[in-house]
DNA sequence: ACTCGCGGGACATCCCGTTTAT
DNA sequence: ATAAACGGGATGTCCCGCGAGT
């Protein structure tokens, strides 16, 4: 009928971006099927493993989200490093902009369910890899040999997310200035 | 008179270990009262600002004896370079003998209540710095100026930090292990 | 006009299977969907009744299938006594055989709707009303009078229906054998 | 404070008169609540072991309840005989008294769990036993040998649990009439 | 310093029945 | 006749926090 976007979809958004805010635990199903505007009896149709389903398609869809951007973000830039650099502001600009709310799209998540549910903890894997196949990448096409530029790009994220959990945890993107800082040093 | 541990101390030792094991929120205050041993209806009495007291005070404990342990390794170490090498080894260490279970003791808390309890979020981050004060005065030992010794111990923090999320999602401590690599080349 | 697809009975097996198991609230519709093996979609094409129609339906198949057993039972034995202690047998060898799980096919759905749906517990009567009838007509083959006949057959019912309460929850056959024999001295 | 009923037992109450009304599967932990006007917090405080335990007690409830009954009219008849007679009436009385929905107060809940609960499967078990007890006693009194007390009594519970399905399911009282015919005989 | 019980709301899950479109 | 999706309420369970009574 209407171009709306369909239910499973919108389980999902509403998904990860709560999952995202206030972490796993603490996200009520309630809640997500209150903000996804969806109809509450499809939930368990659409996903019949329940919340450890949601959580995991979830993570997969932040993940590919933060690819994209990321990968956008790197071949825009003139130079692996300077697409670093870009990479880490478009990270501390989403975290003020957000009250220092909105930090890594999946790292609370993995956190709190990596001894608790595989399902989960192997999706979060899947998203950490994307990016640093992003990475990697691009350090590729500056020149880098595959396996430095693969050790690289798995410490540049380690900083960052890193950085990440420091600076929301200092409400201040001091930690994420001084990784990228630091990292430019290289 | 007797030996046994005050119940205060029992809740605390008890909430630390179940908030680095599950998370915040997915601990109740039951399973802390059950693993404590302590009288379920002392809880109020030694914690009137019930778990959010808890949490920040177990954070509190938690920050400070991994800052004993890294003081220690640290001074035991011969250089900074080499005193960082071992951090990351007892913390790659401790992520094994635990089949990848407990990383960082309060990042979990830390990313789940950031947003929501700012008490909790202040005693993370004292925490943290803590940490990083202590890897500060080492590289000032080894002849660092201030400036740059507080920068670069901000910096290693983060990475193991980020290191230890990827680490745990991987169930692997190959992140950890490309940490102490390409920190080493600095 | 054509052979009617095996959907409707497929779903009714499954009912009056699960029915009997477990009893009427306690039996999901999804699981009698799923025990069928029969689509989904159809369940309400053919009882669009709901549950309660297919209760009634179920216990409609499953009377009718316990009379002509009982019948059959009677009729090859030399006395009506001695049919009736062959019936006594044939459901203490049902109970046994399925660990003391299946005793009457009607009992529990009947005693649990017989407050709340008058639909099903007009069947449960007509099922007994068959089995009592039966057994009527085989004390009338022996020459008692057909007063007398019903009035026993009734009685048999009454006390083979309590009796198989009983040892359900005694998990032994005990209660059934003493009816066997208490009957015998009639 | 006050002399009203301890929650515990209201659960009880409102719990046993409910299973016996609607069955077991088919009664909501709300609606007990709602019934007992007791904190519906407390509920898990008193019954840990939820609803089964609930369900258990208010079989061991009930059970005893009706054992008191039952002895009071046995004791009170001037034979056994008169005695079984009597009972029966009481029944009779109570189940047209209410319509044909209160039957035996445990039977529906006992076959619905037998299968499912080894725990309410045990009250149930108990419970009959002990009505069993009740008539096997009265028969001693009369001079029957404990064996033959043993059997009969354990016959006329059988054909009084049998005739309450029955009379249930028939909207009548004549099953349980029959029943008492048929046992004069004896 | 500790116990028992209150208090009511939220949790994830699954329910039965219906609608739309084939 | 069947499928996909809707619709919203009920399920049993457990939550965190607070009294009153030692």
């Amino acid at each position: 009928m209407s171009t709306e976007k369909p239910s499973r979809e919108r389980f999902l958004d509403a998904a990860a971006e709560l999952f995202q805010h206030r972490g796993y635990a603490a996200t009520g199903l309630n809640e997500i099927v209150e903000r996804s505007e969806a109809p509450k009896g499809s939930l368990y149709f659409h996903f019949p493993g329940g919340k450890e389903q949601l959580g995991a398609e979830a993570l997969n869809l932040a993940g590919g989200r933060l690819a994209v951007v990321i990968r956008r973000i790197l071949e825009a830039a003139p130079s692996a490093q300077a697409g670093v650099q870009a990479v880490i502001e478009a990270m501390s600009a989403g975290l003020q902009a957000t009250d220092y709310q909105l930090g890594c799209p999946i790292a609370t998540t993995a956190l709190e369910t990596s001894t608790q549910s595989p399902v989960i903890r192997a999706a979060a894997n899947t998203a950490f890899e994307s990016w640093i196949e992003a990475f990697r990448e691009r350090f590729e096409a500056d020149g880098v040999d595959t396996l430095s530029a693969e050790r690289r790009a798995s410490f540049v994220l380690s900083s960052i997310e890193g950085a990440l959990v420091l600076s929301r945890a200092a409400g201040s993107t001091h930690p994420l200035e001084l990784v990228a800082e630091q990292l430019s040093l290289l």
